[in-house]
DNA sequence: GGCCAGGTGGCCA
DNA sequence: TGGCCACATGGC
């Protein structure tokens, strides 16, 4: 549900946004980063470029009591149109996890002393999405295994050398490259970058795949199986069960996505359970066991923690 | 200077 | 299936 609504002649859509849902504790996790390229924050208002129609659209996000969203439109006067209205109503949803309903997921926090005291503290939070598919595997190949400050490095150059952006005021908002555009370059030439020679080549394929229709966000969700839409993503060079299941979790929305593997998970579990070393594959297992459905979150709660 | 980093593919038994 | 190892370089 939203309301169009003017305020000092400046059109903005007020969007109700679920209970489970807290504007402030999603805004520190986008804060989390200043090197972070595909979004700028300033003053509690979130500003981005989202593409629509191959022609770059800048909103601005900010909330009302915490609770509802408003979307602005950056130096437009007059309200959008309306399929552009509702293609950036339905980009905000998406980025924010809005189609989901947290409230199971709370409720069966209440019912495990541990998780609760990991989820309450960060109630409101959603696992912010990577709508683009080919952003969020990008991303994914990019930090794997290196550090996360190298990994914002990383993309910045590349979407800097290879994206397009628009202007508001004194900042550049980037629109993540195409893949198309990707497709077409050398491997020589991401290694400029500073990117490996395996990595420059995953991101090659995995944008041609995309260019000539092998892979696609649609076709992932088509069958509406996530596991299947794993097995189809861990097929591909460069794709394991990290990046499938980090993908599944911020472009895909699988709530029971479970990065098993990631270091960060490993950490924060041993930092929590005050381990002498870190959980094992199998001990994480075991420990997801009761909320195996809400993996995705519980993970995204726990990275919370240490990042 | 050394260890670690939001892993993966490939090789070997 | 499971255990190593190269990759390849920045961050701290």
């Amino acid at each position: 549900m939203h309301e169009f609504c003017m305020i000092n002649n400046q059109p903005y859509i007020r969007l109700h946004t679920p209970e489970q849902f807290r504007y402030s504790v999603n805004l520190s996790y986008m804060e989390r980063s200043a090197l972070e390229c595909m979004f700028i924050v300033e003053n509690g208002t979130i500003y981005k470029a989202v593409p629509y129609l191959n022609e770059p659209v800048l909103i601005e996000i900010s909330s009302e009591d915490d609770r509802f969203l408003r979307i602005g439109f950056p130096g437009r006067t007059v309200m959008p149109q309306q399929e552009m209205c509702d293609f950036v109503i339905h980009y905000v949803r998406e980025w924010f996890d809005l189609y989901t309903d947290l409230l199971p997921f709370y409720k069966l926090a209440e019912r495990d002393e541990w998780l609760q005291s990991v989820v309450q503290p960060l109630y409101g939070l959603r696992i912010m999405g990577i709508p683009d598919l080919f952003e969020a595997l990008c991303w994914g190949i990019m930090g794997q295994q290196i550090n996360l400050t190298f990994a914002y490095t990383l993309k910045r150059r590349f979407v800097e050398n290879f994206g397009t952006y628009a202007e508001w005021m004194d900042h550049q908002l980037w629109i993540f490259p195409s893949p198309d555009i990707i497709a077409m370059l050398s491997v020589e030439t991401l290694m400029a970058l500073q990117l490996t020679r395996k990595k420059s080549e995953y991101l090659i394929e995995v944008a041609a795949r995309m260019t000539d229709g092998r892979l696609s966000k649609k076709s992932l969700l088509q069958a509406c199986d996530y596991h299947q839409a794993e097995k189809e993503m861990v097929k591909i060079r460069g794709i394991g069960p990290w990046t499938a299941n980090y993908v599944l979790m911020r472009c895909l929305r699988d709530p029971s996505a479970f990065p098993v593997g990631d270091v960060g998970l490993q950490n924060a579990v041993q930092h929590l359970l005050n381990m002498e070393r870190k959980p094992s594959i199998t001990e994480l297992h075991e420990l997801s066991k009761p909320w195996k459905e809400w993996a995705a979150y519980v993970t995204f709660y726990l990275w919370r923690v240490l990042y």
